[in-house]
DNA sequence: AAGATCCACAACCGCGGAAAC
DNA sequence: AGTTTCCGCGGTTGTGGATCT
């Protein structure tokens, strides 16, 4: 039963989205602000559910997307914090600010997928030869045993990836000037700019396109580099990554880490954030529910870090 | 060179939860 | 309190490009 798909109207359009559409949602979000999606269509003219709208905002067009490769040190964060949280792909993008969930989520399914299963088809021919088969004999306690080795590993590597000893990669140097950020509020300007540079980078797309018409599928080839130049250009805006992810998520997954590790309300590192992180008294710009929600961005990170350093909080991890 | 197959990823679908009425 | 509507999430599909045969 459920909902009847908001899709199914007719004359809604579907497939790839072209510069025009492109321009004609940006345009209306950089007036509006994201948010009431049911209004986007009407008020746009766009012939697109609102369902599309926001996927194609939330996916590619907002600021602070970053595209392209996968770093090493983005692809560990990705296991691990799978293997933590499970395929709660917004909860994960929340700790990958550059990254969108579906973006998370096709690296998965593509890539880590394979990986790993290869890695575990490795390790378990090597357990077949040597006449055990790790899965099936564990009794209850050692399943358990294992389960809590598994959970140490990935937090010790995940420490690993996310220590600052490491060379810090763009994710959390993102992270730390954002939180370095804060406390000025030069992070909001920067943010305009680069979603003015994303709007006006479609306008001179489309301009190009019109003068040059790709031969071949113009809207996809448009859209994808479209796409990559969005991307790229909001790459920029490290230090007002988007917090679409973010928004609810923190707790979601401070729940997620509490539920699993069986730690105590997060209220005083709340509190001790709310203190360091105390709202802009300024007036809002246009996107400010786009930029990183000091909070969003900052809790789950530093309660990551908390969690990941705090061995008393976990008894026996060491 | 042409067809087959694989791969990557953008987009869609359906569901659940929350908010609005 | 019950129903409707909207939003967000995760799973899945469709399509075009890349690679292989």
């Amino acid at each position: 039963m459920g909902r009847p798909p908001c899709c199914d109207k007719e004359g809604i359009k579907k497939g790839p989205w072209t510069p025009e559409e492109d321009i004609l949602l940006v345009s209306y979000i950089q007036q509006h602000g994201p948010g009431n999606w049911k209004a986007v269509p009407t008020n746009t003219g766009l012939s697109r559910c609102s369902k599309s709208c926001r996927l194609r905002w939330t996916n590619y067009l907002r600021p602070g997307i970053k595209r392209g490769n996968f770093t090493d040190q983005e692809e560990k964060m990705i296991i691990h914090l799978q293997a933590l949280l499970g395929n709660r792909w917004a909860a994960i993008a929340s700790y990958l600010p550059q990254r969108t969930d579906n973006d998370i989520k096709n690296y998965w399914n593509t890539h880590l997928k394979k990986k790993l299963k290869k890695m575990q088809t490795d390790v378990e021919g090597d357990s077949v030869r040597d006449g055990f088969s790790a899965s099936h004999t564990l009794s209850r306690g050692q399943w358990e045993r294992r389960l809590q080795t598994d959970i140490q590993m990935a937090k010790r590597a995940l420490r690993d990836a996310v220590s600052p000893h490491n060379k810090p990669s763009g994710l959390f140097q993102s992270n730390i000037s954002n939180t370095v950020s804060f406390s000025s509020t030069s992070a909001k300007p920067t943010q305009s700019l680069c979603y003015a540079a994303t709007a006006d980078n479609i306008a001179r797309l489309l301009k190009e396109w019109k003068k040059n018409p790709p031969k071949k599928n113009p809207s996809r080839t448009i859209s994808t580099v479209t796409q990559n130049s969005l991307g790229n250009l909001g790459a920029c805006s490290k230090e007002a990554p988007s917090d679409e992810y973010n928004k609810g998520n923190s707790c979601e997954t401070c729940e997620t880490f509490e539920s699993l590790f069986g730690l105590e309300s997060l209220d005083s590192s709340n509190s001790e954030l709310s203190q360091s992180l105390s709202p802009d008294p300024e007036p809002t710009t246009l996107f400010q529910d786009e930029s990183k929600p000091e909070c969003a961005a900052e809790l789950p990170f530093s309660f990551l870090e908390k969690w990941l350093l705090d061995e008393v909080a976990f008894p026996g991890t060491s």
